[in-house]
DNA sequence: CGTCTTTGACCCGCGC
DNA sequence: GCGCGGGTCAAAGACG
Protein backbone atom coordinates (compact mmCIF):
# COMPACT_ATOMS: atom_id res chain seq x y z
CA UNK A 1 0.00 0.00 0.00
CA UNK A 2 2.53 2.29 0.94
CA UNK A 3 4.54 1.42 -2.33
CA UNK A 4 1.74 2.44 -4.23
CA UNK A 5 1.09 5.70 -2.51
CA UNK A 6 5.27 6.42 -3.19
CA UNK A 7 4.90 4.95 -7.12
CA UNK A 8 1.97 7.74 -7.36
CA UNK A 9 3.97 10.23 -5.24
CA UNK A 10 6.64 9.50 -8.04
CA UNK A 11 4.68 9.99 -10.92
CA UNK A 12 2.60 12.84 -9.75
CA UNK A 13 6.24 14.58 -10.01
CA UNK A 14 6.24 14.02 -13.36
CA UNK A 15 2.40 14.58 -14.43
CA UNK A 16 3.11 17.90 -12.82
CA UNK A 17 2.52 20.35 -15.86
CA UNK A 18 4.76 22.77 -17.72
CA UNK A 19 2.69 25.99 -17.16
CA UNK A 20 4.31 28.00 -20.13
CA UNK A 21 7.42 28.03 -21.97
CA UNK A 22 8.85 30.55 -19.45
CA UNK A 23 7.04 29.57 -16.53
CA UNK A 24 9.00 30.10 -13.46
CA UNK A 25 11.97 27.39 -15.20
CA UNK A 26 14.11 27.87 -12.23
CA UNK A 27 11.51 28.77 -9.58
CA UNK A 28 10.08 25.02 -10.31
CA UNK A 29 13.53 23.58 -10.27
CA UNK A 30 14.15 23.01 -6.46
CA UNK A 31 10.53 21.88 -6.16
CA UNK A 32 11.19 19.02 -8.79
CA UNK A 33 14.29 17.92 -6.92
CA UNK A 34 12.89 17.75 -3.82
CA UNK A 35 9.83 15.96 -4.67
CA UNK A 36 12.10 13.57 -7.16
CA UNK A 37 13.97 13.14 -4.34
CA UNK A 38 12.21 12.49 -1.31
CA UNK A 39 10.01 9.83 -3.77
CA UNK A 40 13.67 8.54 -4.93
CA UNK A 41 14.35 7.92 -1.81
CA UNK A 42 10.82 6.31 -0.58
CA UNK A 43 10.95 4.31 -3.35
CA UNK A 44 14.46 2.58 -2.13
CA UNK A 45 12.97 2.20 1.13
CA UNK A 46 9.75 0.73 0.37
CA UNK A 47 11.46 -1.59 -1.99
CA UNK A 48 11.79 -4.32 0.92
CA UNK A 49 11.54 -8.10 1.03
CA UNK A 50 8.50 -7.13 3.59
CA UNK A 51 6.76 -5.14 1.23
CA UNK A 52 7.24 -7.17 -1.91
CA UNK A 53 5.80 -10.34 0.20
CA UNK A 54 2.80 -7.45 1.35
CA UNK A 55 2.36 -7.07 -2.25
CA UNK A 56 2.05 -10.69 -2.97
CA UNK A 57 -0.85 -11.31 -0.98
CA UNK A 58 -2.75 -8.20 -2.93
CA UNK A 59 -4.95 -9.42 -5.86
CA UNK A 60 -2.62 -10.48 -8.77
CA UNK A 61 -3.57 -8.16 -11.33
CA UNK A 62 -3.14 -5.25 -9.00
CA UNK A 63 0.54 -6.50 -7.92
CA UNK A 64 1.33 -7.28 -11.45
CA UNK A 65 0.03 -3.33 -12.16
CA UNK A 66 2.17 -2.60 -9.35
CA UNK A 67 4.92 -4.55 -10.81
CA UNK A 68 5.17 -2.79 -13.69
CA UNK A 69 4.58 0.47 -11.84
CA UNK A 70 7.70 -0.42 -10.03
CA UNK A 71 9.55 -1.12 -13.19
CA UNK A 72 9.12 1.94 -14.82
CA UNK A 73 10.14 3.69 -11.57
CA UNK A 74 13.30 1.92 -11.54
CA UNK A 75 13.74 2.35 -15.27
CA UNK A 76 13.30 6.28 -14.67
CA UNK A 77 15.76 6.15 -11.22
CA UNK A 78 18.22 4.72 -13.66
CA UNK A 79 17.97 7.44 -16.23
CA UNK A 80 18.16 9.99 -14.00
CA UNK A 81 21.68 8.30 -12.42
CA UNK A 82 22.78 8.44 -15.93
CA UNK A 83 21.71 12.10 -16.92
CA UNK A 84 22.62 12.94 -13.84
CA UNK A 85 26.33 11.76 -14.69
CA UNK A 86 26.06 12.96 -18.21
CA UNK A 87 25.64 16.65 -17.01
CA UNK A 88 27.75 16.62 -14.43
CA UNK A 89 30.44 15.79 -17.04
CA UNK A 90 29.12 18.30 -18.95
CA UNK A 91 28.93 21.10 -16.31
CA UNK A 92 32.83 20.40 -15.55
CA UNK A 93 33.47 21.02 -19.06
CA UNK A 94 31.58 23.90 -19.23
CA UNK A 95 32.95 25.72 -16.53
CA UNK A 96 36.54 24.95 -17.78
CA UNK A 97 35.24 26.57 -21.28
CA UNK A 98 34.25 29.16 -19.15
CA UNK A 99 37.00 30.19 -17.38
CA UNK A 100 39.04 30.09 -20.74
CA UNK A 101 36.51 32.23 -22.61
CA UNK A 102 36.26 34.76 -19.62
CA UNK A 103 40.34 34.93 -19.86
CA UNK A 104 40.06 35.65 -23.12
CA UNK A 105 37.68 38.34 -23.04
CA UNK A 106 39.40 39.89 -20.41
CA UNK A 107 42.70 40.34 -22.43
CA UNK A 108 40.66 41.45 -25.79
CA UNK A 109 38.59 43.77 -23.26
CA UNK A 110 41.86 45.23 -22.44
CA UNK A 111 43.55 45.76 -25.70
CA UNK A 112 40.08 47.23 -27.01
CA UNK A 113 40.63 50.00 -24.05
CA UNK A 114 44.53 50.64 -24.87
CA UNK A 115 43.19 50.79 -28.57
CA UNK A 116 40.61 52.97 -28.11
CA UNK A 117 43.10 55.47 -25.70
CA UNK A 118 45.52 55.23 -28.72
CA UNK A 119 42.62 56.59 -30.92
CA UNK A 120 41.40 59.23 -28.47
CA UNK A 121 44.82 60.85 -28.31
CA UNK A 122 45.45 60.62 -32.27
CA UNK A 123 42.23 62.14 -32.61
CA UNK A 124 42.63 64.97 -29.88
CA UNK A 125 45.84 65.98 -31.80
CA UNK A 126 44.07 66.38 -34.85
CA UNK A 127 41.59 68.13 -33.17
CA UNK A 128 41.95 72.00 -34.40
CA UNK A 129 41.66 70.52 -37.86
CA UNK A 130 38.59 68.95 -37.61
CA UNK A 131 36.52 71.35 -35.55
CA UNK A 132 37.42 74.30 -37.92
CA UNK A 133 35.41 71.81 -40.63
CA UNK A 134 32.66 70.57 -38.33
CA UNK A 135 32.05 74.34 -37.99
CA UNK A 136 32.03 75.57 -41.42
CA UNK A 137 29.75 72.49 -42.24
CA UNK A 138 27.56 71.72 -39.06
CA UNK A 139 25.45 74.86 -37.25
CA UNK A 140 25.28 72.45 -34.17
CA UNK A 141 25.84 74.29 -30.94
CA UNK A 142 27.75 71.40 -29.75
CA UNK A 143 30.18 71.70 -31.66
CA UNK A 144 32.55 74.65 -30.92
CA UNK A 145 31.48 78.06 -30.44
CA UNK A 146 29.70 76.99 -26.63
CA UNK A 147 33.05 78.87 -25.01
CA UNK A 148 33.45 75.64 -22.95
CA UNK A 149 36.95 74.80 -24.15
CA UNK A 150 37.56 72.16 -27.31
CA UNK A 151 37.98 69.35 -25.39
CA UNK A 152 35.60 69.21 -22.43
CA UNK A 153 32.57 69.48 -23.89
CA UNK A 154 32.70 66.68 -26.39
CA UNK A 155 34.04 64.67 -23.88
CA UNK A 156 30.37 62.78 -22.93
CA UNK A 157 29.57 62.91 -26.50
CA UNK A 158 32.62 61.36 -27.90
CA UNK A 159 32.42 58.78 -25.37
CA UNK A 160 33.25 55.25 -27.33
CA UNK A 161 30.81 52.53 -27.19
CA UNK A 162 33.36 50.93 -25.68
CA UNK A 163 34.16 53.33 -22.65
CA UNK A 164 30.34 53.11 -22.04
CA UNK A 165 30.08 49.53 -22.41
CA UNK A 166 32.99 49.32 -19.73
CA UNK A 167 31.36 51.87 -17.16
CA UNK A 168 29.25 49.84 -14.84
CA UNK A 169 27.47 52.38 -13.12
CA UNK A 170 25.94 54.04 -16.81
CA UNK A 171 22.16 53.11 -16.76
CA UNK A 172 20.08 52.59 -19.82
CA UNK A 173 18.90 56.23 -20.16
CA UNK A 174 22.26 57.60 -19.72
CA UNK A 175 23.44 55.21 -22.36
CA UNK A 176 21.12 56.52 -24.44
CA UNK A 177 21.53 60.33 -24.00
CA UNK A 178 25.63 60.28 -24.46
CA UNK A 179 25.02 58.05 -27.70
CA UNK A 180 22.47 61.09 -29.08
CA UNK A 181 24.40 63.64 -27.57
CA UNK A 182 27.07 64.43 -30.03
CA UNK A 183 24.90 64.43 -33.04
CA UNK A 184 23.55 68.24 -33.06
CA UNK A 185 21.41 70.70 -31.83
CA UNK A 186 18.05 68.60 -31.55
CA UNK A 187 20.56 66.24 -29.31
CA UNK A 188 18.67 67.12 -25.60
CA UNK A 189 15.50 67.05 -27.56
CA UNK A 190 16.24 63.60 -29.23
CA UNK A 191 17.92 62.74 -25.75
CA UNK A 192 14.24 63.79 -24.11
CA UNK A 193 12.27 61.96 -26.91
CA UNK A 194 14.26 58.59 -26.17
CA UNK A 195 13.99 58.89 -22.23
CA UNK A 196 10.02 58.81 -23.12
CA UNK A 197 10.04 56.75 -26.12
CA UNK A 198 12.13 53.94 -23.72
CA UNK A 199 9.74 54.37 -20.76
CA UNK A 200 7.04 54.03 -23.07
CA UNK A 201 8.39 51.00 -25.29
CA UNK A 202 7.34 47.47 -24.64
CA UNK A 203 8.25 44.23 -24.94
CA UNK A 204 6.24 41.51 -26.40
CA UNK A 205 6.79 38.01 -25.25
CA UNK A 206 4.99 35.11 -27.68
CA UNK A 207 4.62 31.84 -25.63
CA UNK A 208 2.54 28.90 -26.04
CA UNK A 209 0.39 28.27 -23.50
CA UNK A 210 -2.99 26.32 -22.52
CA UNK A 211 -3.43 29.00 -19.71
CA UNK A 212 -4.60 32.45 -19.65
CA UNK A 213 -1.77 33.97 -17.95
CA UNK A 214 2.22 33.52 -18.17
CA UNK A 215 3.49 33.13 -15.08
CA UNK A 216 6.74 35.23 -14.57
CA UNK A 217 6.45 36.20 -10.94
CA UNK A 218 4.66 39.03 -10.43
CA UNK A 219 1.74 39.63 -9.05
CA UNK A 220 -0.85 41.65 -11.28
CA UNK A 221 -4.44 42.79 -11.17
CA UNK A 222 -6.62 42.96 -13.68
CA UNK A 223 -8.01 46.60 -14.77
CA UNK A 224 -9.78 45.86 -18.01
CA UNK A 225 -10.62 43.88 -20.52
CA UNK A 226 -10.95 44.75 -24.83
CA UNK A 227 -11.68 42.89 -27.86
CA UNK A 228 -9.73 44.23 -30.44
CA UNK A 229 -9.92 44.73 -34.18
CA UNK A 230 -9.20 41.82 -35.98
CA UNK A 231 -8.80 39.57 -32.84
CA UNK A 232 -11.40 37.95 -31.77
CA UNK A 233 -9.90 36.99 -28.52
CA UNK A 234 -10.41 39.52 -25.66
CA UNK A 235 -7.44 41.25 -24.44
CA UNK A 236 -6.81 41.76 -21.38
CA UNK A 237 -5.39 44.63 -19.50
CA UNK A 238 -3.21 44.24 -15.66
CA UNK A 239 -1.47 46.56 -13.65
CA UNK A 240 1.19 45.66 -11.36
CA UNK A 241 0.02 44.76 -7.62
CA UNK A 242 3.37 44.12 -6.13
CA UNK A 243 4.37 47.78 -5.08
CA UNK A 244 2.57 50.58 -4.51
CA UNK A 245 1.37 52.67 -7.11
CA UNK A 246 4.09 50.59 -9.67
CA UNK A 247 3.63 51.50 -13.07
CA UNK A 248 4.18 48.28 -14.66
CA UNK A 249 1.53 47.13 -17.13
CA UNK A 250 0.86 44.12 -19.14
CA UNK A 251 -1.70 43.10 -21.58
CA UNK A 252 -2.33 39.33 -22.54
CA UNK A 253 -4.22 38.66 -25.44
CA UNK A 254 -4.19 34.87 -27.49
CA UNK A 255 -2.89 35.21 -31.04
CA UNK A 256 -5.77 35.55 -33.68
CA UNK A 257 -4.17 33.04 -36.15
CA UNK A 258 -2.75 30.57 -33.36
CA UNK A 259 -4.92 30.53 -30.34
CA UNK A 260 -2.49 28.24 -28.34
CA UNK A 261 0.27 31.04 -28.61
CA UNK A 262 -0.45 33.36 -25.88
CA UNK A 263 0.86 37.20 -26.30
CA UNK A 264 2.31 39.40 -23.31
CA UNK A 265 2.72 43.04 -23.26
CA UNK A 266 5.11 44.16 -20.76
CA UNK A 267 5.47 48.16 -20.38
CA UNK A 268 6.90 50.09 -17.66
CA UNK A 269 9.31 49.88 -15.09
CA UNK A 270 8.91 48.54 -11.26
CA UNK A 271 9.49 50.60 -9.00
CA UNK A 272 10.20 47.74 -6.28
CA UNK A 273 12.11 44.63 -5.47
CA UNK A 274 11.43 42.23 -7.82
CA UNK A 275 11.19 38.22 -6.93
CA UNK A 276 14.17 35.77 -8.89
CA UNK A 277 11.50 34.49 -11.23
CA UNK A 278 10.32 38.14 -12.13
CA UNK A 279 14.23 39.08 -12.28
CA UNK A 280 14.94 36.95 -14.33
CA UNK A 281 12.30 37.41 -16.96
CA UNK A 282 12.89 41.41 -16.56
CA UNK A 283 16.45 41.45 -16.91
CA UNK A 284 16.04 39.15 -19.96
CA UNK A 285 13.35 41.02 -21.68
CA UNK A 286 15.02 44.52 -21.04
CA UNK A 287 18.23 43.00 -22.36
CA UNK A 288 16.45 42.44 -25.61
CA UNK A 289 14.87 45.57 -25.60
CA UNK A 290 17.96 47.70 -24.27
CA UNK A 291 20.06 46.61 -27.21
CA UNK A 292 17.09 46.80 -29.77
CA UNK A 293 17.23 50.37 -28.60
CA UNK A 294 20.36 50.84 -29.03
CA UNK A 295 21.15 48.99 -32.23
CA UNK A 296 18.53 51.28 -34.06
CA UNK A 297 20.07 54.54 -32.10
CA UNK A 298 23.02 53.30 -33.17
CA UNK A 299 22.36 52.98 -36.49
CA UNK A 300 20.54 55.86 -37.08
CA UNK A 301 23.11 58.16 -35.88
CA UNK A 302 25.72 56.22 -37.34
CA UNK A 303 27.58 56.50 -34.01
CA UNK A 304 30.67 54.41 -32.75
CA UNK A 305 28.96 52.72 -30.62
CA UNK A 306 27.56 50.49 -33.02
CA UNK A 307 30.83 48.68 -33.95
CA UNK A 308 30.71 47.60 -30.54
CA UNK A 309 27.14 46.18 -30.53
CA UNK A 310 27.24 45.01 -34.17
CA UNK A 311 27.96 41.26 -33.10
CA UNK A 312 25.14 41.37 -30.70
CA UNK A 313 23.10 43.35 -32.59
CA UNK A 314 23.72 40.94 -35.77
CA UNK A 315 23.04 38.20 -33.64
CA UNK A 316 19.95 39.22 -32.51
CA UNK A 317 19.16 40.27 -36.06
CA UNK A 318 19.63 36.95 -37.02
CA UNK A 319 17.19 35.52 -35.11
CA UNK A 320 14.81 38.21 -36.08
CA UNK A 321 15.15 36.39 -38.98
CA UNK A 322 14.46 33.48 -37.66
CA UNK A 323 11.17 35.04 -35.94
CA UNK A 324 12.58 34.82 -33.09
CA UNK A 325 12.46 38.34 -32.07
CA UNK A 326 11.64 41.20 -34.04
CA UNK A 327 11.55 44.49 -33.46
CA UNK A 328 8.59 47.76 -34.27
CA UNK A 329 10.53 51.14 -33.94
CA UNK A 330 6.75 52.79 -34.02
CA UNK A 331 7.36 56.45 -33.02
CA UNK A 332 5.22 56.57 -29.57
CA UNK A 333 5.72 53.16 -28.80
CA UNK A 334 8.87 50.82 -29.62
CA UNK A 335 7.85 47.08 -29.21
CA UNK A 336 10.12 44.39 -29.34
CA UNK A 337 8.53 40.89 -29.36
CA UNK A 338 10.64 37.55 -28.58
CA UNK A 339 8.88 34.93 -29.81
CA UNK A 340 9.11 31.89 -27.76
CA UNK A 341 6.91 29.82 -29.62
CA UNK A 342 10.01 28.79 -32.28
CA UNK A 343 10.88 25.14 -31.40
CA UNK A 344 14.16 25.01 -32.65
CA UNK A 345 16.77 25.19 -29.54
CA UNK A 346 19.38 26.95 -31.80
CA UNK A 347 17.62 29.43 -32.04
CA UNK A 348 16.90 29.81 -28.52
CA UNK A 349 20.19 29.92 -27.30
CA UNK A 350 20.93 32.44 -30.26
CA UNK A 351 18.99 35.23 -28.19
CA UNK A 352 20.38 33.61 -24.79
CA UNK A 353 23.57 34.42 -26.00
CA UNK A 354 22.88 38.06 -27.38
CA UNK A 355 21.01 38.64 -24.28
CA UNK A 356 24.04 37.19 -22.37
CA UNK A 357 26.26 39.43 -23.93
CA UNK A 358 24.60 42.42 -24.26
CA UNK A 359 23.44 42.35 -19.83
CA UNK A 360 27.42 41.85 -18.97
CA UNK A 361 28.66 43.62 -22.00
CA UNK A 362 26.63 46.83 -22.24
CA UNK A 363 24.62 47.94 -18.96
CA UNK A 364 21.91 46.98 -16.99
CA UNK A 365 18.72 48.96 -18.51
CA UNK A 366 15.91 49.20 -15.81
CA UNK A 367 12.94 49.02 -18.30
CA UNK A 368 11.01 46.33 -16.11
CA UNK A 369 12.89 47.23 -12.94
CA UNK A 370 15.77 45.09 -13.24
CA UNK A 371 18.81 46.52 -11.24
CA UNK A 372 20.67 43.27 -11.22
CA UNK A 373 21.84 41.18 -14.11
CA UNK A 374 20.54 38.24 -13.49
CA UNK A 375 20.42 36.32 -16.94
CA UNK A 376 18.05 32.80 -16.36
CA UNK A 377 18.94 30.67 -18.85
CA UNK A 378 23.00 30.07 -18.65
CA UNK A 379 22.87 26.36 -18.62
CA UNK A 380 23.93 25.16 -21.99
CA UNK A 381 26.12 23.54 -24.33
CA UNK A 382 26.31 26.84 -25.95
CA UNK A 383 27.37 29.06 -23.54
CA UNK A 384 28.11 32.70 -24.31
CA UNK A 385 31.53 32.87 -25.72
CA UNK A 386 32.26 35.96 -23.53
CA UNK A 387 30.18 37.04 -20.41
CA UNK A 388 30.95 38.68 -16.89
CA UNK A 389 32.61 35.89 -14.50
CA UNK A 390 29.89 33.50 -13.09
CA UNK A 391 29.51 34.43 -10.02
CA UNK A 392 29.33 38.27 -10.51
CA UNK A 393 25.33 37.67 -10.31
CA UNK A 394 23.97 36.92 -7.12
CA UNK A 395 21.20 34.09 -9.06
CA UNK A 396 23.89 32.86 -11.08
CA UNK A 397 25.38 32.48 -7.48
CA UNK A 398 22.66 30.89 -6.27
CA UNK A 399 21.90 28.37 -9.04
CA UNK A 400 25.82 27.65 -9.62
CA UNK A 401 26.29 26.94 -5.74
CA UNK A 402 23.09 25.15 -5.79
CA UNK A 403 24.34 22.95 -8.85
CA UNK A 404 27.37 22.14 -6.92
CA UNK A 405 25.88 21.26 -3.33
CA UNK A 406 22.82 19.03 -4.91
CA UNK A 407 23.48 16.84 -8.19
CA UNK A 408 19.72 16.54 -7.82
CA UNK A 409 18.98 20.30 -8.75
CA UNK A 410 21.40 19.75 -11.56
CA UNK A 411 18.94 16.87 -13.11
CA UNK A 412 16.07 18.86 -12.37
CA UNK A 413 17.30 22.02 -13.80
CA UNK A 414 18.69 20.05 -16.78
CA UNK A 415 15.12 18.86 -17.40
CA UNK A 416 13.45 22.35 -16.70
CA UNK A 417 15.69 23.42 -19.88
CA UNK A 418 15.07 21.18 -21.94
CA UNK A 419 11.38 21.58 -21.39
CA UNK A 420 11.93 25.30 -22.12
CA UNK A 421 13.98 24.87 -25.41
CA UNK A 422 11.52 22.25 -26.49
CA UNK A 423 7.89 23.71 -25.65
CA UNK A 424 5.85 22.69 -28.20
CA UNK A 425 6.51 18.57 -27.23
CA UNK A 426 6.15 19.57 -23.58
CA UNK A 427 4.26 22.88 -22.92
CA UNK A 428 1.31 20.48 -24.64
CA UNK A 429 1.19 17.65 -23.63
C1' DC B 1 -16.05 42.72 4.73
C1' DG B 2 -12.15 43.25 1.86
C1' DT B 3 -10.28 42.04 -2.46
C1' DC B 4 -10.58 40.94 -7.12
C1' DT B 5 -12.96 40.57 -11.63
C1' DT B 6 -16.23 42.10 -14.94
C1' DT B 7 -17.99 45.32 -18.03
C1' DG B 8 -20.02 49.49 -19.83
C1' DA B 9 -18.71 54.26 -20.06
C1' DC B 10 -15.45 57.52 -20.85
C1' DC B 11 -11.10 59.69 -22.52
C1' DC B 12 -7.70 60.52 -25.85
C1' DG B 13 -4.94 60.17 -29.93
C1' DC B 14 -5.01 59.50 -34.73
C1' DG B 15 -6.54 59.50 -39.49
C1' DC B 16 -9.70 61.24 -42.76
C1' DG C 1 -14.99 68.09 -36.63
C1' DC C 2 -16.07 63.36 -36.65
C1' DG C 3 -15.55 58.54 -36.21
C1' DC C 4 -12.77 54.80 -34.80
C1' DG C 5 -10.01 52.14 -31.88
C1' DG C 6 -7.04 51.47 -27.93
C1' DG C 7 -6.55 52.20 -23.18
C1' DT C 8 -8.37 53.35 -18.56
C1' DC C 9 -11.83 54.19 -15.00
C1' DA C 10 -15.10 52.94 -11.74
C1' DA C 11 -19.46 50.90 -10.21
C1' DA C 12 -21.42 46.50 -9.49
C1' DG C 13 -21.09 41.84 -8.59
C1' DA C 14 -18.56 37.58 -7.22
C1' DC C 15 -15.81 35.26 -4.13
C1' DG C 16 -13.33 33.68 -0.07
Amino acid sequence: MEEKVAVKKFLEVEEKPPVSAYDNMIEDAPYRTDKLGSNLLSLNLNNSDEQLHEIQEQPLNQVGLLRIKLEEAKQENQNLRSLLSQISKSYTSLQNHLHLEVKKQQQQQLSDLQEDKRQDEMEKQALPTRQFLDVSSDPSPSHGNNGEGMGSPEKSGKRTGTELAFGHNVTGDDFINNQIRPEGGKSIEDAQASEASCRKARVSIRARSDFSLMGDGCQWRKYGQKIAKGNPCPRAYYRCSMGTACPVRKQVQRCAKDETVLITTYEGKHNHPLPPAATALASTTSAALSMFLSGSTTSQHGNTALSNHSGLFSSLSTSASTNLATFSPSASCPTITLDLTQPNPDNVLQFQRATSLNLSQSFPLPLLGCTQQSQGFYLSSKLPATTVPLGKDPLVEMVSAAIVKDPSFKAALASAISSFTAPSQNINN
